[in-house]
Formats: structure tokens, sequence, C-alpha cells
RNA sequence: GCCCAGAUAGCUCAGUCGGUAGAGCAGAGGAUUGAAAAUCCUCGUGUCGGUGGUUCGAUUCCGCCUCUGGGCA
């Protein structure tokens, strides 16, 4: 067992808290933080947004105090973000921690990041706003059905995966094509090639999973999450972003769940009961989503929130892991 | 009390010129490679309010009852 084995010690420990929205990650993280040499690196894609606090469910100044976060709260919400930057970003303040002799602590609810960091991503051009500003004009022109006809001509093996009604992957896979010449298809597992495993990410990674045993209980809490966003403040929240007029309903930021309700109510287009209920909605569905990903885990430890002796067993299980 | 309109899937409703019914939303399952809190796919049996009648056959037509709106008193 040559080869893997001698790989294997060159790898430091990182723990991945993952978990569906309103499921108790934040304060088991912090907890975490406090009883073993942690820092926590945030990797939700909404926390990451600067201005975007009650409706992100953010953790408040104190606890940050006690457990600071790593990317959180760093981006303008007039800007987009990605699964590859966040690698990046991810993978410097992983060593970061590592150098000042402590283990990073992953915590969040967007698993493309946490996919992106264990599998790594495909080399492939970044966005490109021009590129896709002329994609939209022939969607907009000749309908989606004309860029899926596109594709199909340079990259039928995309085309064929891809649903003619998914216009955001059809859009990024004819990017592609137009950026580089090669297709997505092509592209597909250039990425994780073991050198930059080795040396740009020399963690193992630890995957440990939280959410309640019962979707009515998971249910249940974010109906009342959401309902104390609001009498802490959200509308206004959201009303200083809606002001600040350099924003959109079609910037990521902005169709956050809840922000894009609120934003709706704000401009006329959804009644307070309406928006209640549907940004109460949409949390359901991005939880069960965060579910779904979950459910396909390999090597996940699973804890149930609503177990007393969460913390305790949490400590045993990263205590065998030599953590 | 009288008149009118309703009563169909968890919700809002469509429909059956009489042959036991279908959309949207919700919900569930799934996908997920630079927007991912995004984007997309799949999944619809329910005493058709109750009860009598007409009929080969009623959720559909008729009577009565119950309930809910609205109007008149």
């Amino acid at each position: 067992m040559g080869a893997v084995s001698s790989r294997e010690k060159k790898l430091y420990p990182a723990v991945c808290l993952m978990g569906p929205t309103a499921s108790g990650k934040t304060d088991l993280a912090v907890e975490l933080a406090q009883r073993l040499p942690f820092e926590i690196i945030n990797v939700d894609s909404a926390q990451i947004y600067k201005g975007m606090d009650i409706g992100t469910g953010k953790p408040d100044a104190e606890t940050l105090c006690l457990a600071p976060h790593r990317l959180l709260d760093f981006l303008d919400p007039a800007l987009s973000y990605s699964a590859s930057q966040f690698c990046q970003d991810a993978r410097r303040e992983m060593k970061a921690i590592h150098e000042k002799g402590k283990i990073p602590l992953l915590v969040g609810g967007t698993m493309l990041y946490f996919k992106a960091l264990r599998d790594g991503l495909a080399d492939m051009p970044a966005a490109d706003p021009l590129v896709r500003q002329e994609i939209e004009q022939l969607a907009a022109n000749s309908g989606w059905a004309a860029v899926h006809a596109q594709l199909a001509e340079v990259d039928p093996v995309s085309a064929a995966r891809i649903h003619p009604n998914d216009p955001q992957r059809l859009q990024r896979a004819l990017e592609v094509y137009r950026l580089s010449g090669k297709t997505l298809t092509e592209l597909h597992g250039t990425a994780a090639d073991e050198d930059v495993v080795d040396r740009d990410f020399p963690f193992h990674l630890h995957f440990l999973a939280i959410q309640p045993g019962l979707r009515s209980v998971l249910h249940d809490r974010i109906e009342r999450r959401f309902m104390s966003m609001l009498a802490a403040g959200l509308v206004a929240e959201v009303e200083q972003l809606y002001q600040r007029g350099d924003l959109s309903l079609d910037m990521p930021s902005m169709r956050c769940v809840g922000y894009r309700q609120v934003w709706q109510y704000l401009s006329g287009e959804l009644r307070y009961d309406d928006m209640v209920e549907k940004s109460i909605i949409a949390t359901r569905q991005l939880a069960k989503r965060q579910v779904t990903w979950l459910r396909g885990w390999d090597n996940l430890q699973g804890f149930e929130s609503e177990n007393p002796d969460l913390l305790s067993e949490v400590l045993k299980l990263l205590e065998s892991n030599s953590i």
C-alpha cells in the first residue's frame, strides 16, 4: 500500500459541516470552535454578501467576536461570485489557518461549493458578461430552443444532457465553447489532477452533516425562523438595498431566498402576506434541494439536529478521527 | 326568514351536452462543474358536500337537507 498511504500521511485534517438551512449549523460550529482549535470558513453563497445579514441568517457581531468567520460578509451585492472563486479563496484560507497551527472548519449549506472543493473543477474559462449577453440576445430573438440547437451543433453530448428548458446551463455550455473552442464534454475531467490535490490542497476533508430527523420539524423551524427575521427588520434591510438603485432582481444576490420576495413586495408585485408565504415556501424548497445533495454524499457522518447530546456526539466523532 | 351564487386533489379553481375528472400552486423524488439561497426534470384516485329521485348508468339533471359567500328583509 505504498502510494496511497504515503500520500495520506501528507494530508492535514479539515472538517466540513453541512446541513440544510435552519438546521443549526452555525450554533454547532461556534460551539465546536470554542472547544477545539478550529477556525471557521463560511461555505454559504448568500452570507458572502455585505449588507445582507438578517435574511441570510448570518451570525451576529457578538458571535463573530467569539468565533470569527472567514469568507463571510466581504462582497458587494452588485457583484457575483462563483464556485471557482470559492475554491481558490477557501484553499487560501485553509492554508492560512493551517499555518497558524489550527484546523479549518468549513460550515455552510452551499453543497456545490463543498463538491467543487472536494472534486475540483475542470479547467474552463470563467464567466464572460459579453458572451453571456450575446447568448441572451440570441435567446431573446429566437428563443432558448435556438440556443439549444446551436449547442447541439457544436457539442451534441452536452446538448443531449442539458434540458432545453434549462437556460442557465445552456448558456454556460455555449459560453464555454465560444470562449475556448472546446466543448464542455471535452473539458470535463480535466480537473483535480493529483498534482493539484497534493501540492495545493494537502487536506483530508471530514464531512459531517446535521439535519432534523423529520421533514415536518425542518419546515417548522424554517417558518419560525423567517418570522423572526421579519421581526428583526428584514424588510428594512432589503429596502436599503432596494433604494441603492444599482441592484436588480437578475443579480445572484437579489435572487437569494427572502430577498427576492421582499424585493417583489417593495416593488408592489407581491402583497405582504404573499411575500411571507412565498418566502417560506422558497426556503423549504431550498432545504429540500440541500437534503437531496446530502443523501447522495459519500462518507458523510450524519447527526440529528434535535438530539440533546449533539455536541458531545460530534466531539466524540472528531476525537475518534484524531481531530 | 326569503332570494341568488357556490360546495370537485392540502389550497385556488376548471370540467364532465349523463359513461366516476384535470390545471396552477403546495408537497414528494431527482439532477447539479465559474449565477447554486441559482437553474431545471419527473410524479395527480379525489366518499366530485349529504341524502332521495329520474336513468342501464348521476360528480353532472331534479327535489330536500347541511354549510359558505353575497343580497333583501
